[in-house]
DNA sequence: TTCGATTAGTAAGGCAACTTGACAAACTAA
DNA sequence: TTAGTTTGTCAAGTTGCCTTACTAATCGAA
């Protein structure tokens, strides 16, 4: 994290606070006096870090916005420059691909959404020229890129840097997708699970900073589970944790055969596929027999027979997984998201169908962030990584008169 | 972890880095010149450090050891004092309590096994009377006491200091166990989980440290596990991750009230209990009805007939639910202990049975350290406490000539 | 045996960064 | 206007680290 032993190591420690200081702040201004007091640093030490980081553009001083009213001299506000440094953020999805350019507060300066390529190489060669397009766009501001992070929908291995497991997208098999975004865009990229960061982006949305531990269950296709614990994403001794679309679920009678998985009772073509069985059973609907899924959970809640029974039964299974998954990693929350899960019929289904299962239910809420979750969450995720070494490089004292 | 911002801060940092150096190196001595190399410091203030270390007491010259054989100047080799600081752990189970004394090297050096009290409260009069009298034994050093770690049998909740879900040692509800110990004992209590503190202790024990992420299954009279993710414990949200036991499992036709749980079916109880049905129902068995389970795990690798299915089906729950907690965590490896679950024939019987649950699955063994596998994490978490705060006291100079 | 070569450790000087205490600056309230 | 309060700066002093240069001890070879 801090490299060096010597007092270039404090300065680099001492820099880092006032910035974190900084960042608590935004986009209010604080004065030096303040962030002596919150630090613990000096006035002088403060003056001089505060100083160095105006000189590189990090922040600077508000003229207008003087606290007035209280006693005393006032204070010369200082504040976060957001657009010092810009990050990247793209949700690389199987249906579309979401590239955004945000600011050190997460404001999103400029965004896209394009169809999704043929494949993996194409697909990482339209974010690149997106990207270069949206800072293009931004004029002088467009060259202070400084870090990014890309959401892939499959599992991302660091140690061979590939993506596995993602079937919707192909070509990944021997794309060092990492190192080569990382150069095409010149600035260090990190490459994350798509269902991870909607976790990510749930926990900034829900403010809950620090020691929360949930969970983010993302229904839609496919079934996956981002696990935020101890504030820290879990991945996994493989990178692969939070697979619940694969847990077998107890069906009646599968004694033979593989056992059914939760995303084979619970994901939307599964509760389409069980609609249809249940008009195929007798059971009567006012529904076509093609009916999207948002469709079938609203004559659900309505009382529609066969709707409601193919809701029951997905229902049933997820609370069934969800209740594994609290006995096994204790969340303090569950957030449902993606096409089916951040319906508030389905969310509620789950719920009441969870008390049979569980001692102590935790808060089970659909997501407020809709598809944008996971575009969100890399925005969050290439902003903290710049957090950490953005002080690096621009402490060197410019001038020191 | 490390306050101040002054020069202060910097000695601390450096501090430690040649303390945890020391740590890795032990109990082999090493030179101020290779501390140099591998901190990255400059000899003299390595130098300087050693020093003030050795003035403390906390690591000593080895005269006799002289690495011969290089060319150059014989390096002067230290090691750390191994008794310079000692730790208690304790391991209150239900049935027994294990207290060790341990150095900072983790070796026991006096432990004493007393039977459990009554209650909560007498249980803590136990330990600390025991650990008195075992620091007593050790005479001098008995003074050295640093730090402690205690596991409990059931969830510790740190914002109220209580332990709950305990109901096998019953008093906890109205004790603040870690205050209390600490005041008792004049040194920090930490207290902890006792599952969670076997899988430490596992984790210690495969010597893969950092990064590997395992979980540490317990079957006995409960079923528990223990969650080590990124090489750190996992707690959850409410400190009750790893209620393993607790899963609901798919039975045949249990369509009405309750459905079994894991611990009904493969605790060791439950294992005896299916066994008397087998024999019930008819099965030829050489045992006796009221067997134990080593004996009827051992019947059942020898082709027993009422044995192998009650092993039977508690194996192939157990799989079902470790299949659920592998999907869901993605551990590298799963190690069992416990009464039941360091049988390797118990072993080999879930290990069967999981191919048919996942893709890809872990490691699954045995333990290595029986019973005492918790007090031995315990041991392990009190070391790892003192590593972090020890230097902080030791670090002024007595002299400076 | 003596003389480089090599590694270990020490001493002195210099530098970077922090803190303390004193003081100037600016504003409120009486 | 003056006392009080808060903010910010200056100068001096302290701590700790590093670099450079040097001494110390041992091996190997001439």
């Amino acid at each position: 994290m801090i490299d060096g032993s010597g007092p270039w190591a404090l300065r680099l420690r001492n820099g880092q606070a006032v910035f974190d200081e900084f960042m608590e702040a935004a986009p209010f201004p604080i004065s030096r006096a303040t962030l002596a007091r919150r630090t613990g640093l000096s006035k002088p030490t403060v003056s001089a870090l505060v100083s160095d980081l105006e000189h590189a553009g990090v922040v600077s001083l508000n003229p207008q916005e003087r606290s007035q009213g209280r006693i005393g001299r006032p204070a010369t506000p200082y504040a976060l420059v957001p657009d010092a440094a810009l990050v990247v953020g793209v949700d690389m999805g199987a249906t579309k691909i979401i590239v955004g350019i945000a600011d050190l507060l997460g404001r999103v300066l400029a965004e896209d959404r394009i169809g999704t390529a043929s494949d993996a190489r194409a697909a990482v060669e339209a974010v690149v020229e997106t990207t270069t397009r949206l800072l293009g766009d931004l004029g002088e501001r467009g060259h202070l890129l400084e870090s990014g992070c890309v959401g892939v929908p499959g599992v991302y291995r660091p140690a061979s840097d590939r993506v596995e497991m993602s079937p919707n997208l192909p070509g990944f098999a021997d794309l060092p997708i990492r190192t080569e975004l990382t150069q095409r865009l010149g600035v260090p990229v990190t490459i994350e699970n798509d269902v991870n960061l909607a976790a990510v982006a749930e926990a900034e949305e829900m403010d809950d900073r620090g020691g929360l531990d949930f969970v983010a269950i993302s229904v839609g296709t496919g079934i996956g589970a981002g696990l935020v614990m101890d504030g820290r994403l879990y991945r996994g001794g493989h990178g692969a944790a939070g697979e619940l679309g694969s847990v077998h679920i107890s069906g009646a009678a599968h004694q033979e055969g593989p056992r059914p998985t939760l995303e084979d009772v619970a994901s939307a073509p599964a509760i389409r596929k069980r609609f249809r069985q249940s008009l195929d059973a007798g059971r009567p609907s006012r529904l076509e027999r093609d009916a999207e899924v948002s469709e079938l959970l609203l004559a659900a809640s309505l009382g529609d027979d066969a709707a409601s029974k193919a809701l029951g039964i997905a229902a049933e299974a997820m609370a069934a997984a969800v209740a594994s998954l609290c006995w096994i990693t204790d969340p303090a929350r569950v957030v449902f998201g993606g096409g089916v899960g951040s319906n508030p019929i389905f969310v509620d289904a789950v719920r009441s169908k969870l008390d049979r299962h569980l001692d102590e239910t935790p808060e089970v809420v659909p997501s407020a962030l809709g598809n944008r979750a996971a575009f969100l969450g890399a925005v969050s995720a290439a902003r903290a990584s710049v957090r950490t070494t953005f002080v690096h490089g621009r402490l060197g004292r410019a001038d020191r008169s």
